[in-house]
DNA sequence: ACATAGTACCTTGCATAACAAGGTACTATG
DNA sequence: CATAGTACCTTGTTATGCAAGGTACTATGT
């Protein structure tokens, strides 16, 4: 099981095609959380994932180096994969907030030149 | 060639996905543009798109009914399709801009409580 | 002791769509 | 009439979100 580096300009076209991962890396940054929370984070902000979707992504962000996980006993349950930031994800999420900032006041230009126009 | 009803919950999970559509209709909006004129404006946001995502991308908007088009000269080469949005077209944008604000609010929010934590 | 319900993590197969690469056709220019 | 520039489109590949289903652990009721 090898690490590839992880790819910024890769991740802007997921962020352009998914845009789930940038969430998902704020939410973690956060602090410790297991899959359960992350979706209930994900549903108050309007990006409903399923868990088909979840697992397969943290799997990823964890082989790339983005995170990583500690195994914890629940008192109602089975144990759980509490997630955290590696360094790396920290430095990946830096550039993630920036693109979003710049992709963000595009946007909103353009939101504000069409409700002029109308 | 029948039309199907735009599907706006399905536009949704194409926002998370793609995020692609919806510039390109604020892009749209603006006046009879065609796909040169779009893929310049998609530069300067950031995003940007090839002529091989494009195409099919506006061909799927026309069939669905949101965009419409017609045929021009060019002093300078060959005939163009200018796109127009159409009502319904107007419809969709409506909501989809109501969707980012609602995403982008979302998102704003996770970023600032990540730049307060550090 | 055993069945049931609840929770947590994961996998398989399908559909969609962005992309790379290549193709057709029109116009202007030397 | 060949070349360059422009414009639209298609094919094949790849990535990924999703639906559906599966395994396994714990607590609860009988």
């Amino acid at each position: 099981m090898q690490q590839e580096r992880f790819n910024v300009e890769n991740a802007r076209i997921q962020m352009r095609k998914g845009l789930l991962e940038f969430p998902i890396l704020l939410i973690v940054a956060q602090g410790e959380v297991y899959a359960s929370d992350i979706l209930d984070q994900l549903k108050k902000t309007n990006l409903i994932v399923v868990e088909g979707t979840l697992y397969p992504l943290l799997n990823r962000l964890k082989k790339a180096g983005l995170l990583d996980y500690v195994w914890r006993e629940s008192k109602s349950g089975p144990p759980r994969k509490y997630y955290t930031l590696t360094k790396e994800g920290e430095r990946v999420l830096e550039e993630l907030i920036s693109t979003w900032n710049v992709l963000n006041s595009s946007i909103t230009k353009l939101i504000k030149t069409y409700e002029k126009s109308s």
